[in-house]
DNA sequence: AGGCAAACGCAACAGCGTTGCATCTTGGCG
DNA sequence: CGCCAAGATGCAACGCTGTTGCGTTTGCCT
């Protein structure tokens, strides 16, 4: 990781006006040191486990602004979020292990090039797309 | 379509032991025909905009005997759902329109190279993939 | 240090989906 | 044709999630 996400969120937040609180150094620890996506409540619950509890609206506002800033990933399908991998925008592609919930991002030319035939093959012109690949990453595969 | 959704629908109802009621027929023939993807209170609006109101607890029910059954199909991050095409197992890829909500599936043999390269790219083995694309119809952009 | 605005916590609310239970309906069978 | 067991429905109540309003606290700039 070039910059740490706390560093970045940090300078983000800041650049907008914003103030830094222990509670919010304190979320984006939690979410730094999380390999996998977690929900507001996962959230709140590590917070509290940690002897930093936060109120559950003050963790919707905190994910709310970050993701705004683009600094975290909402995971399909799910309230969950993760910490965007590097500082360029959002990116819709990710596996996500269903043994450990890590997630790893990925691009692929053919992927795109497949959705190019889709708009083709269907008339459709392609605004979004979401996508999100599930299964076991090498470490719980040999782990079983 | 070869046979209509509501016969297959009631067929597989019946071969569980499941009875035709006229709450049940009003349901089948309103996601029947409906191209875009209903939400359950959707679904419940329509039905009493028909003069066949049903509760909400009903229409749960309903949409998840259905769903067990493979006959409908739900649409990705939503709670939507719309009949699945053929008779074949549900399929994970649609492009939904979001001028006029109809949703079309499609089959790609160049996404699933991409998805077979994504697996080596990341050693990850994939259990499951969920895509859905969002743009616009034919129509809608001719409208437009 | 002081003061303004951001951030916070608390309480209350709204919406969605679920569960338990009593009642009604379907469809088979005598 | 009418009975009746099981399935289906409606109603009420609940739990969970996410939101809004508001008074209070806290960061941060001067």
């Amino acid at each position: 990781m070039p910059v740490r996400f706390s560093s970045r969120a940090e300078a983000a937040l800041r650049g907008r006006g914003g103030r830094m609180t222990r509670s919010r150094r304190a979320l984006l620890d939690v979410i730094e040191s999380h390999p996998r996506p977690l929900g507001p409540r996962e959230l709140q619950r590590e917070l509290r486990r940690r002897g930093t509890p936060m109120d559950r609206v003050s963790v919707y506002r905190n994910v709310a602004a970050l993701l705004e800033l683009g600094l975290l990933h909402r995971v399909l399908g799910s309230t969950a979020v993760r910490p965007c991998a590097g500082s360029e925008p959002r990116c819709h592609h990710a596996v996500v292990c269903t043994g450990c919930g890590s997630a790893r991002e990925f691009h692929s030319r053919t992927l795109e090039r497949a959705l190019a035939g889709v708009r083709r093959a269907t008339g459709f012109s392609i605004q979004e797309h979401l996508l999100e690949l599930r299964g076991l990453c090498a470490a719980c595969r040999s782990r079983a």
